[in-house]
DNA sequence: CGATTTATAGACTGTTTGATAAAATAATAC
DNA sequence: GTATTATTTTATCAAACAGTCTATAAATCG
């Protein structure tokens, strides 16, 4: 027993079109014209429904994090050899740097700006970080047991290392540079645990 | 034969203020006043110098990467066993994430923001990229001479994969990670080059 | 139908923004 | 001292900003 006049537009597709714009853009670039262009809501469905743009950011970032970063902590859990879902990741992370619109990553995006003085962006951030290295220092451990990588080599210093890395490489993509650089970036990276020939992961 | 009233300021103390400004708050969140306020000059000399923000944006990358960069520059091609002048480059690098402000670099913070699509910007970015990559690559390559590293690496993917390791390690850096793990990358990506013994960047 | 509820549309508010103009001031040259 | 030149000060501008208010439209319920 539904009452009122009933919206016209998807509350996720419009959360989805507004974590593409802070993607692009920034937090700050992004003005709220830009934010009701782009999810093609009038301005006060925006504030009604996602009270206004700091709580939207939260709520992209939220989005980003259980979508982008759900995705490759998926790949890292798959089934099989750990090292084959290892492998996979750095393809995920080769299409994000090689993708066209090189946007790169919303979280990676966001370390550099003034914003990061909010307790609350912040703290996700440091989670999402959190939350790839742990599964990839997983996966990593998994891979040793299964004998695919050196079990000498400490798990949880390489995968904080690769982290760190791909996250320099997104803004560096960014930026323009070029793909054979973010290719013997990515492929010297996973030589770093494995000696399986280079060059996996180039666009398919 | 000096004319006029002489200004009270200096230009290259003045600049460098500026660059504070933008290092700490990134460009967006910089307004004039802010600058105004930290350069200590009066709003019309702030035009008539440096012409606007974004000119002025423009010269303090130019003045980063003179001064900042310079120094990991000069350090990789210092007289000595291009090793220590290589690890000399860490220990910079750990002091700039481990110190009490982490502003992290000002070009690492840049590679996020919108402003990258102004041209100019973006050139610098990279040249900056390049010019650290470059350097670091010829040390490396001098210390394969010099026997202290594996002349079967790659130098020049080690190198910039080393460039985008610390270009996100500072990211990280800014928005919080704690010490022991930036103190984890650094020793892993020390390691990548060498064998000698870990934990070399701790604060002296 | 009429009352009620919710959504939309657009005008509007009070700041803050980057930038400019004009007036006032200070220092030198002659 | 006066003219000249440059700097500071103050006032001001139009545009953009995030966010609010009011009126209207569209649906459901009794």
């Amino acid at each position: 027993m539904k009452r009122g006049r009933p919206k016209k537009f998807d509350d996720t597709e419009a959360l989805e079109r507004a974590m593409g714009v802070f993607w692009r853009k920034g937090y700050d670039a992004t003005s709220v014209d830009d934010l009701m262009e782009a999810m093609e809501i009038p301005r006060q469905s925006l504030y009604r429904t996602f009270t206004d743009k700091r709580t939207l950011f939260l709520r992209a970032l939220d989005h980003y994090d259980e979508i982008a970063l759900g995705l490759v902590v998926a790949t890292l859990n798959a089934e099989g050899r750990a090292i084959d879902n290892i492998q996979a990741a750095f393809k995920l992370w080769n299409n994000a740097v090689s993708s066209r619109d090189r946007a790169g990553c919303l979280f990676a995006n966001t370390y550099a700006q003034f914003l990061l003085e909010d307790q609350d962006v912040r703290e996700r951030l440091m989670k999402s970080q959190k939350r790839i290295g742990t599964a990839l220092e997983k996966a990593l451990r998994l891979a040793q047991q299964q004998g695919d990588v050196d079990p000498a080599l400490d798990a949880k210093a390489i995968s904080r290392t690769i982290g760190a890395a791909v996250n320099g490489l997104l803004g560096l993509a960014r930026a323009g540079l070029p793909a054979a650089h973010t290719n013997d970036i990515l492929d010297t990276l996973f030589a770093l645990i494995t000696n399986r020939a280079s060059s996996k992961f180039a666009d398919s």
